[in-house]
Formats: structure tokens, C-alpha cells, sequence
RNA sequence: GGAGGCGUCGCCUAGUUAGGUCUAUGGCGCCCGCCUGCUAAGCGGGUUGAGGGCUUCAACCCUCUCGUGGGUUCAAAUCCCACCGCCUCCGCCA
């Protein structure tokens, strides 16, 4: 069921925003055509069923002599009905379809232009200078295997390119960053789940993951479920079908999965070590909230990725994304960008997207607020993506012997404050 | 995987064996009122939810809702089919 108050909002802003996206404006007057011939079909089916109801209890109550003819005029009235009910679900299910391809309306402050046209927001931090420290930065990968961390060969030879595995301290590395991030987040008043990273189409579709980026998603067809690429798909799932209590909003969660993308459109790109892989584990954060309350939720989300990058000592940029580069959920999304001193480049290791009530509605999440019923907002954030912030990690705390010292908050979760290159 | 049982309006529950004011029973809980110095008890009333219409609000009207989706029928909580979920037992397994 979506929410049809959607579309009757404002079409001029439903137009607007499909500009913005590079998107049809069409797309927008199909969708107020296939709305209102779904209503006309509604209304035309509930007073023929008031009619059938009424009829039905005559029949009920008729004397002998005049059921025969009530029962061949009810008969009559039984087609006419199930016309209109046939003519009615096919009415729904083109709206449906319809606003299933529409793509949230971007907010009007986001920068236009595509996948170059982000702003950078804010630079924290600054690179160290290998130069002047008298070596050259060794990347993630040599660093990992001098360290014993991670092996990219076995992970080919088991599970082919884009594998890995974390071996020794990297695997322990992993988990102590997984306990520091739940740590903080649970700090900051998440709620932490572990979630399935096993969906069935309605979560995956609902949380816009079937649009453009369907041919990143790996499907199960056996058993018609997908593998998520993130735990957004499971946490915002959890509250499809529900009304919640709008007084006990914002609801925040911490879910921790397995990510998994088929990287289907990027043969060739950044192939050497995990920065792009198949398979990881992240700890995301996700916010239901009113929809009032979205931008500040947004600016939250934003605030805890900042203060856990720098935290973990780690020179990074803010960007804002622009809008033909949102995807198809968000009305606005802020990356944050981690150096990395083998590339000399800034490259991702967070994002947030406000989805407004974009998957609310597709998912048919609601809330009971003082004036009635309508749908919450969702906003999602990374909170540490594993492979990339030990990317981040190991490059930036590297010394000249290959050896890696450990930022002081992991220290507790890790127990050493130094990772030396193993001596075989 | 095999066998059996069960899904009713917050919770419990009647109704399903002969389909028809079921326009869903009763209890608990909750809300309002009465009573009371206060509380409890007692008494009276209300209470499934969603969508839409009308509307200042309220009232009122219509549709949908008995796990979900189909089917049979003039008419389905009730009959038929499929699916989903839960429980018990067996097998297998972490």
C-alpha cells in the first residue's frame, strides 16, 4: 500500500525536482492521470459494493415468492461488482508501478551537476607528509601482508576477485574497530541490532535498492531473497507495516552486517587490495523520524561520522553530493572522504542520505502524529565501513618499518598499541 | 525434510460442525462520567484499526479489515485452493 497523499501534494514540485534529478518531468502527469483514475475506479467500486451489501441482506430477509427475483437482480449486480473490482486492483496497480520509479525529490539547496559537482564542506585534519618524515607511504595492501593482515591471494583462489580475507591482527584489527564503533554509537543513544543480510524484494524494493542500482545487488533466485549491500535495507524494513507512537520518535538504530555488492559497473576500477570489494562488514546508523525533523536528524548522523573519523585519526573531507549523484532515495546525502596517502587523494568512507519520506512510503511506515496519520522520515549514515577505514587506518599511522601504530581509542578493544610486521 | 495442531478488533476469547441483521460475543485492560474527604471497590457509558467523504470542531456516511492471496456463491470469519507465520513431535544440524 503506498500512501497516495504523495502525488496530491504538489506536482509543481514533484516537476521541479524531477529537473533537478535529469529526470522526466512526464513521469509526473502519468502519475496524477493513473492517480486519479484510480480514485474514480475506487469510488465507482465502493458505492456498486454498498449497493451488493444492501441487496444481499433483502435476499436474505425476502419471502418466498420474491427471492427468485431479488436473487436474479443480485446476480446481475455480482458482475457488475467484480467489473469494477477487476477495473479498480488494475487502476492501483499502475499507480503503483508507476510511483514505485519515481525517485525522491531532491532538496533545493543541493548542488546541481553529476558525479563532480559535489562541495567540499569542510577539510578536518592534515595529511602527514611522508616526504619530510624521510619515506615513502607503503599502500594498504603491502602494509597488511607485512603485517600478516590480509591475504588477497587466498581470498581469489576461494572466493575469487574482490575477496579477501583478514588474517591475525587484521582480523583483530576488525573487531576491536566493530566494538568501538558499537561503543560509541550505543553511546550516542543507538539501539544496536545485528540484522539479516538476507532480504526478501519487498525490503530491497522499498528501500529503493531495485531502481538504477539493481545490477549491484546479488539475488538468491532459488529463493527469491537478495544479499543487502547494506543493513539500511533490514533496519528500515523492520518498521515496514507499522504505525509507530510519534511520541517516541526519533527511533535510532545501530545495525551491524555483512555488505555485499556485485561492483557490476566497475570492472578495472580500484582493483588492487579491499578498498572495492565484494564483501564487507559495516556498522551503519539509521534514524526514523518526523519529517520536520529530518534535516537536524541529517546534521546528527553527519556529526557522529565526523567526531568518529577524527577520532581515529584520520585527515578528512566533508563533501555534499550533487544532485544527479544521489541515487534514487536520497533528497540529500554528505559523503565523508578519508585520505589516503598512497593515492595522495581523498576517498570514501562514510555517507549519509536523508531519504526523507521516500522508503517510509514504500515500505508503508507511519506514525500517529497529533494531526493523524502519516509517513515518518528515514535517514541512514556509515558509521565505520571495515575494509575502508582499515584502509584508513594502516596507511595513515604507518611508520617506516612497516609497522602501524594503533590510534589510542582502539587501543582498549585491540590491546596493543602497535602492530609490527611479523617476522616470517 | 516428514507428521500433526493453531492463526478472530491491545491481550484473552465466543462464533467455523447446517454460509444470510456477524453491522463479530464476552472478559481483561484502557478512556469518560457518577459515587467518595482521598484512594480502592462499586455503578453507568465508551473502546479494532486503516482508507475515503463531509466538516470549524464534533457528529455522521461509505469501503476495507477475522494471518495473506485467490476461488465458489446473490451472499464467506464460516466452504475450496495456494501461500505465510507460530507451536508440538520425528529426522538432520550450528
Amino acid at each position: 500500500m503506498i500512501d497516495p497523499k504523495l502525488i496530491r501534494t504538489d506536482p509543481d514540485s514533484l516537476r521541479a525536482a524531477q529537473r533537478a534529478r535529469g529526470e522526466s518531468e512526464g513521469l509526473v502527469d502519468e502519475l496524477i492521470t493513473a492517480d486519479e483514475a484510480r480514485r474514480g475506479a475506487i469510488a465507482r467500486f465502493e458505492a456498486l459494493r454498498a449497493q451488493q451489501k444492501d441487496m444481499g441482506r433483502q435476499v436474505a430477509r425476502a419471502s418466498a415468492e420474491s427471492r427468485p427475483g431479488l436473487l436474479a437482480q443480485a446476480k446481475d449486480l455480482a458482475e457488475t461488482v467484480k467489473a469494477a473490482e477487476q477495473e479498480t486492483s488494475q487502476a492501483e496497480a499502475r499507480f503503483t508501478e508507476l510511483l514505485m520509479t519515481l525517485p525522491n525529490p531532491v532538496f533545493d539547496d543541493v548542488p546541481q551537476g553529476g558525479e563532480d559537482d559535489f562541495h567540499v564542506l569542510q577539510t578536518v585534519g592534515t595529511p602527514r607528509d611522508f616526504a619530510a618524515e624521510g619515506f615513502e607511504a607503503r599502500d594498504h595492501l603491502e602494509l597488511g601482508e607485512l603485517l600478516g593482515a590480509i591475504d588477497m591471494d587466498r581470498g581469489a583462489k576461494v572466493s575469487g576477485s574482490r575477496f579477501y580475507f583478514l588474517t591475525g591482527v587484521g582480523a583483530l584489527l576488525e573487531l576491536a574497530l566493530t566494538q568501538y564503533a558499537v561503543s560509541r554509537a550505543v553511546e550516542w543513544g543507538f539501539n544496536p541490532m545485528i540484522v539479516p543480510s538476507l532480504v526478501k524484494p519487498s525490503a530491497m524494493d522499498g528501500t529503493g535498492f531495485l531502481g538504477q542500482s539493481a545490477q549491484d545487488v546479488y539475488y538468491l533466485p532459488a529463493d527469491d531473497l537478495y544479499l543487502v549491500g547494506t543493513s539500511e535495507v533490514a533496519l528500515a524494513a523492520y518498521h515496514s507495516d507499522e504505525i509507530l507512537d510519534a511520541e517516541k520518535l526519533p527511533l535510532r538504530y545501530m545495525g551491524y552486517s555483512p555488505c555485499f555488492r556485485r561492483e557490476a559497473g566497475s570492472y578495472g576500477k580500484d582493483t588492487r587490495g579491499i578498498f572495492r570489494v565484494h564483501w564487507f562488514d559495516k556498522v551503519e546508523m539509521f534514524v526514523y523520524c518526523r519529517p520536520e525533523d529530518s534535516e537536524a536528524e541529517h546534521a546528527k548522523i553527519l556529526d557522529f561520522e565526523k567526531s568518529f573519523i577524527e577520532s581515529l585519526g584520520i585527515p578528512f573531507q566533508v563533501l555534499e553530493v550533487a544532485s544527479g549523484d544521489l541515487g534514487m532515495s536520497a533528497a540529500r546525502k554528505y559523503d565523508c572522504y578519508g585520505w589516503v596517502p598512497s593515492q595522495q587523494r581523498y576517498r570514501e568512507i562514510t555517507s549519509t542520505s536523508n531519504c526523507t519520506q521516500f522508503q517510509a512510503r514504500r515500505l508503508n511506515i507511519r506514525a500517529r502524529y497529533e494531526d493523524g496519520v502519516g509517513p515518518v522520515a528515514t535517514l541512514n549514515g556509515t558509521l565505520c565501513a571495515m575494509t575502508r577505514m582499515i584502509i584508513m587506518i594502516l596507511e595513515n599511522n604507518q611508520n617506516p618499518d612497516g609497522s602501524v601504530t594503533v590510534p589510542e581509542p582502539l587501543r582498549p578493544f585491540l590491546g596493543r598499541e602497535v602492530l609490527t610486521p611479523s617476522a616470517g
